[in-house]
DNA sequence: CTCCCACTGTACCGCAGGTACAGTTGACAT
DNA sequence: ATGTCAACTGTACCTGCGGTACAGTGGGAG
């Protein structure tokens, strides 16, 4: 209330906590307008509709996600400058802000939206798709760089490589929601690193 | 219409399949009772609520998963004594049950709940978590079992190893879920198993 | 013949999303 | 000082959905 940052991205906050706390349909724009402490015209002046928000809390999730990715892998190399030395810090770094966070992490916006995607028109549901994509390809760099030093043990596909750090966390966000712990995603993380460990071990030690 | 089985059942077939497909809110009362032939009044007379409806499908969905994964890993028994074989055999039937789907996987009703979790009441939530810890245990069991003929190559918690699988197929059906693939889900299964493979490789080959 | 299960049908309520639009307020430009 | 525009407020209203309440009905079992 006191320095009051503009509307937009205030009602952005409220929606972002309240949608990952009970989900999407289940926050209602009038908890919003209250919490933002506007009126129910001033939400529909920002965001023609419901679809609207969604599309605009996913780009705003989206960007801090790949910001946080940047962060975190620019950290590890200035720890070394081994590619699987760099991805093994980075995903320990990655487990460890998991872990920290007190109330376990929010949940990732991306399952929550696939799950519920009869509800969002096309641009939400592309938006959804180029991010996924997006950190395949982030990844999956990685992984081939990693190849070139260290040949892999066994065949694995890259581009499926890629999507299990996607696949691994979110399926471990998803365990930790529904079993009410506040680790499982990082010891799903921290057990796909145990994975490339094994999978790009020197031959012979 | 012809051969009608007993409405509920028929409720529940109906239900599942919408919600499915466009998740739990997005289905009304109004279109089940109108793909099931009957009225809202009779809808209400089989489920007091929707919650209730959606208790009654987490069960179903959860019985018939954990009658997938009995024959799943029976018919493996069947064609190896040994347990890591059995795994990996297990593994792989399930990654082809899952690519068979010729519209892929319909999705895991676990992660559409634990994503709207604030939607059900304390029931649904309980069913959802015993589930998962059912097959935590499940696999955990398998995994000890294994870890006794093969010493694992690094140490790992053996809950969080059981949770993987239920993490890794979640986790692969937001994928495939979210990019509009049909073989995500699999993919992920298959590289999992490599994991395995690769943890509890014997010492000198 | 009766009783009850499994419904049908109707009427009704509250809430949420969404539309429409008229009016207000403060900042900034001329 | 005056006009203009963005950023709202406030009100009224519509629709669809979940849910309640309950009166009535048809058919099979006893």
């Amino acid at each position: 209330m006191v320095a009051k940052p503009d509307t937009r991205s205030r009602i952005l906050d409220i929606a972002e906590a309240a949608v990952l706390e009970k989900g999407f349909e289940a926050t209602s724009i009038e908890e919003i307008v209250a919490g933002a402490g506007i009126s129910r015209g001033g939400f529909f002046y920002h965001f023609k509709d419901k679809n609207a928000l969604a599309r605009a809390m996913l780009e705003r999730y989206i960007d801090a996600e790949n910001r946080l990715y940047d962060d975190l892998f620019s950290r590890a190399r200035e720890l070394s400058d081994d590619p699987l030395h760099c991805m093994l810090i980075g995903l320990k770094l990655l487990a460890e802000l998991l872990e920290e966070m007190p109330t376990g992490h929010p949940g990732c916006v991306i399952a929550a939206t696939a799950y519920q995607d009869r509800l969002f028109d096309k641009g939400v549901r592309d938006l959804n798709r180029q991010a996924i994509l997006g950190w395949r390809k982030r990844f999956r760099g990685m992984f081939e760089e990693i190849a070139r030093v260290y040949e892999p043990r066994e065949a694995v596909n890259m581009d499926a490589l890629g999507d299990m750090v996607s696949g691994v966390a979110e399926g471990g966000l998803v365990l930790q929601r529904a079993l009410g712990e506040h680790n499982s995603a990082s010891q799903q993380i921290m057990l796909f690193r145990t994975y490339l460990k094994l999978l790009f071990a020197p031959r012979e030690a």
